[in-house]
RNA sequence: GAGACGUUAGCUCAGCGGUAGAGCAACGCCCUUUUAAGGCGUGGGCCCUGGGUUCGAAUCCCAGACGUCUCACCA
């Protein structure tokens, strides 16, 4: 903020000098680095050419540009890190061999921040203490930090000071990538996971196909949508709330094998597990049943955990072992005592709820009681990868009825440390069954419930076109990546988040 | 939407009725193998905003903003 001279002050006057010394450091467009830092530092003996009796000058000269993450600066010599971002490494500078390189060389060294990115040349060696070191015979500056970065000190993967305020680190995340090394594994991991999850279903012959974000009727899911103008054919619009009727749509079209993986849009609240923009992955298989999707969802897992870590086994969870599978009601009536056949109707099911002490006011159909069951008293004890079941008709109403069950449909939800992680079914493909569970939809949606789900007339055609039986699963991306990377909030794993926007009372910024 | 907590220097934090503090970062000087380098010196604050209580408020009270956590909502 306002100090006799801010610090954005003194460094665009510091800019200005190393122009003035004919060292632009916005003025290079390229730099050769000849290895990473962790290249570097792996390979140190063989790089450096430890042998004692060849001279310094003479052994080989390595490239490298980096971050400055700190300097030390002792009078004619100066050490400093530079971070590529993955790894630190040090660099060593004199007065003398710098000015040989460029007579300017030192007075511009001197004029760098930590912040600016840097390039240097020269021989790798081993100080005293014997850190793996680079000995910079040239100085080329790359980028100049006009703020003052909230770096902290490090010391053997301890780190002091730093960027720790939260709400810092989601509205300015380039600062938590620079500082704190576990928001770039994040960062890392999710890229992975959603890489290997690609590789995973274009090895299995899966075509990756992307549907619209923008539709007339946001169906697939029973969520509020957020709404937006498209100004070409000025209609109200959509975004999506799931990618599943286009996905079946191309299936209607004779692909049989087809995933997304693609931001969706849901205009409700906000938590640790969940937020209104989030990435799902959606896969769709002709001629598949539950079973077959159940074996995907194991496959799916243990390829991503072993591609990843290495190993099936993280998180306390084996993925290499097959899911347990349990009936939803059987389920429930271990967990609750609450029988299926007090399960068969609104009021018996209602005293039964009262009877547990569970409120009932806000239930008005038996799907909603019978998911509100297995989430209270099913799901916290679903800890090792588990597939539950039969979930109701009222709640399912893109699934097929289960023709040996009335009232209830060929589907299932995953479950893995208590918490849900994909749901997917066998899909229907009666197209006279699909509109009578749209009609019903209608009726709740007239009842008040503005997450039923709409009738979707082009999606009908398609179905009555004819569609194979085919199996169709979800999973929500940043929940499987919190989960195979033990984290607790699903804001560390989107990069931006959504913050309101900050305030600034009315006096001199920075 | 409800409750609890937080907001003080660029960063991390202390201060909790009596002139606004520390470490790091910054600025100046010294130092050619340091590494949380060191030594000497110097600057830097609408103490989130607005009201109130008080002789006096960063500190107590009320309201608001923003954030964090928990709960609710989100099958």
């Amino acid at each position: 903020m306002s100090e006799d001279r801010s610090i954005h002050e003194i460094r665009l006057e510091k800019l200005q000098q190393l122009r003035d010394l004919g060292l632009d450091p916005y003025a290079t467009e390229k730099f050769q680095i000849d290895h990473s830092a962790k290249h570097l530092l792996e390979n140190f003996d063989t790089l450096a050419d430890l042998s004692e009796d060849k001279p310094t000058e003479e052994k080989p000269r390595i490239s490298f540009a980096g971050r400055l993450v700190s300097m030390r600066l002792m009078g004619k010599a100066a050490f400093a890190h530079l971070s590529d971002g993955e790894e630190r490494i040090q660099v060593y500078f004199r007065k003398n061999e710098l000015e040989e390189f460029n007579p300017n060389a030192w007075e511009a060294f001197k004029l760098l921040d930590i912040g600016d990115h840097v390039g240097f040349t020269g021989p790798l060696f081993k100080t005293r203490t014997g850190e793996p070191s680079l000995h910079a015979y040239s100085l080329t500056p790359l980028s100049k930090a006009l703020h003052n970065l909230p770096l902290g000190k490090e010391k053997d993967g301890e780190q002091w000071y730093g960027l720790t305020d939260v709400d810092q680190r989601y509205r300015h995340r380039h600062l938590d990538l620079i500082t704190n090394k576990e928001a770039r594994e994040m960062l890392l991991n999710r890229s992975r996971i959603v890489s290997e999850v690609r590789r995973f279903f274009d090895a299995r012959g899966y075509l990756e196909v992307e549907t619209p974000l923008l539709q007339l009727e946001a169906g697939g899911a029973a969520a509020r949508p957020f709404l937006t103008h498209y100004n070409a054919y000025d209609l109200e619009v959509k975004l999506r709330i799931s990618l599943e009727l286009y996905l079946k749509r191309i299936i209607c079209g004779d692909v049989p094998k087809v995933y997304e993986i693609g931001r969706v849009f849901r205009n409700e609240g906000v938590s640790n597990r969940h937020n209104p923009e989030f990435t799902l992955l959606e896969w769709y298989e002709a001629y598949a049943n539950l079973e077959d999707m159940m074996t995907c969802v194991e496959d799916l897992f243990r390829h991503v955990a072993e591609k990843i870590f290495g190993d099936p086994h993280i998180q306390n969870i084996d993925f290499g072992k097959p899911w347990h599978r349990v009936d939803l009601m059987t389920a429930i009536h271990e967990r609750s005592g609450i029988t299926p056949e007090e399960l068969t109707n609104i009021e018996d099911a209602k005293a039964a709820m009262k009877r547990v002490g569970l409120p009932t006011e806000k239930e008005s159909n038996l799907g909603g009681i019978i998911e509100k069951l297995l989430e209270h008293f099913v799901e916290p004890h679903l800890q090792e990868p588990t597939f539950v079941v039969g979930y109701p008709i009222e709640t399912s109403p893109l699934a097929k009825k289960d023709p040996d069950r009335p009232g209830f449909t060929r589907r299932f939800e995953g479950y893995v440390l208590g918490r849900e992680i994909c749901n997917a079914f066998s899909e229907i493909n009666d197209p006279i069954d699909q509109r009578e569970r749209f009609e019903q939809q209608l009726g709740e949606r007239s009842k008040g419930d503005d997450e039923a789900h709409p009738m979707d007339e082009q999606f009908l055609y398609a179905l009555e076109s004819g569609m194979p039986p085919t199996g169709g699963c979800g999973i929500g991306i940043d929940r499987l990546v919190m989960l195979l990377t033990g984290a607790e909030h699903l804001r560390e794993i989107l990069l931006f988040p959504m913050m309101r926007p900050e305030i600034h009372h009315d006096h001199p910024e920075d």
